[in-house]
DNA sequence: CGCCTTTGACCTGCGC
DNA sequence: GCGCAGGTCAAAGGCG
């Protein structure tokens, strides 16, 4: 997807579609992909994927034993040149090229090193980066109930940037995942229309299992196939890395994922989406078109079959 | 001391 | 080409 179209989906659909409904008074999250096609698909599959998306584990009482998953078996999945999914060990040098800023880097490298001798003069000013064109990873929005801008999902995050937004009261934040080799960004800003939610862009993929909650620790279950732990920011659901569960409780996020609209359905969806009562027992994965989708291969692996069967 | 946030400057893409 | 807005960098400072 261009980023224009991203901005003007943003702008559009964004916080202000789902501050309207968490306003009719459900709390919960909604998730933008704003990857293209299958690649959109796979990740949010993977996305729902690393943990259990049964409704109960978005009732804040569970969430602390929710929100860790074991190391799953890699299964790279290629959607042309891109690669969803990373290295189940971090300790794995197995980057594909999807990985795009991480192999960009590595090409780079070299270059850099002789340009560095050559730039050396030049550089008066801050040194910048190639100009290569930039390469967006898939990304994920969120909108989540809350009062507090940062959601804790398990990973540590370091803020390096906050820009105010156009027509907002509210800055947007950047943030980037503080493990070293990981490139997972997030991007976090208050809806102007609905101040008590916050949207949370994830863009790119964690190479390493959440430092703050083992995988190992999920109850036993064993890993579905085709999931790999460096799948799509390995997301899990917000919740409080250090906090108490009352402080978790403070944070009222009763967050549950009730659709995934991509972006050549979005509209419609988008439609059907404000008609859908009794949310949590309605979910669906809007994108057509999908080969995930009509033969359930990959999804039948991650989602629960009872989440597949209800329509 | 290490890690983090803050913040102004800079870069980049896009529309006009 | 220019201006705007989004995104990023990196120095400075705070905090435990």
């Amino acid at each position: 997807m261009k980023k224009k179209e991203v901005i003007k989906m943003e702008e559009t659909f964004g916080s202000s579609l789902f501050a309207e409904h968490i306003s009719d008074g459900f709390p919960f999250s909604g998730i933008f992909d704003f990857s293209e096609g299958e690649k959109s698909s796979l990740g949010f599959m993977e996305l729902l994927g690393i943990q259990d998306c049964s409704p109960s584990l978005f009732d804040l009482p569970q969430a602390p034993s929710m929100a860790s998953s074991a190391p799953r078996p890699v299964t790279t999945v290629k959607e042309g040149s891109e690669v969803l999914n990373q290295p189940a060990t971090p300790n794995s040098s197995t980057i594909s090229s999807a990985s795009s800023e991480a192999v960009n880097d590595e090409q780079t490298k070299a270059v850099d090193q002789e340009e560095e001798q050559q730039e050396k003069t030049k550089k008066q000013l801050k040194p910048k980066k190639t100009n290569q064109k930039r390469q967006r990873e898939p990304r994920f929005a969120f909108v989540t109930k809350s009062e507090v801008d940062q959601l804790e999902d398990g990973y540590r995050w370091r803020k390096y940037g906050q820009k105010a937004v156009k027509n907002s009261p509210f800055p947007r934040s950047y943030y980037r995942c503080t493990t070293a080799s990981c490139n997972v960004k997030k991007r976090v800003e208050r809806s102007f229309t609905d101040p008590g939610t916050v949207v949370t862009t994830y863009e790119g993929q964690h190479t390493h299992p959440s430092p703050v909650m083992p995988r190992q620790s999920l109850a036993g279950a064993p890993p579905g196939p085709g999931i790999s732990v460096g799948c799509a920011t390995n997301f899990a659901m917000p919740m409080s890395r250090t906090s108490t569960l009352s402080q978790y409780q403070q944070q009222r996020q009763q967050s549950f994922i009730m659709n995934t609209l991509s972006p050549s359905t979005y509209g419609t969806h988008h439609h059907g989406l404000t008609n859908t009562p009794g949310l949590r027992r309605d979910i669906r994965f809007c994108t057509p078109g999908s080969a995930l989708l009509r033969d359930n291969g990959l999804l039948q692996d991650i989602v629960p079959s009872h989440m597949l069967k209800e329509e």
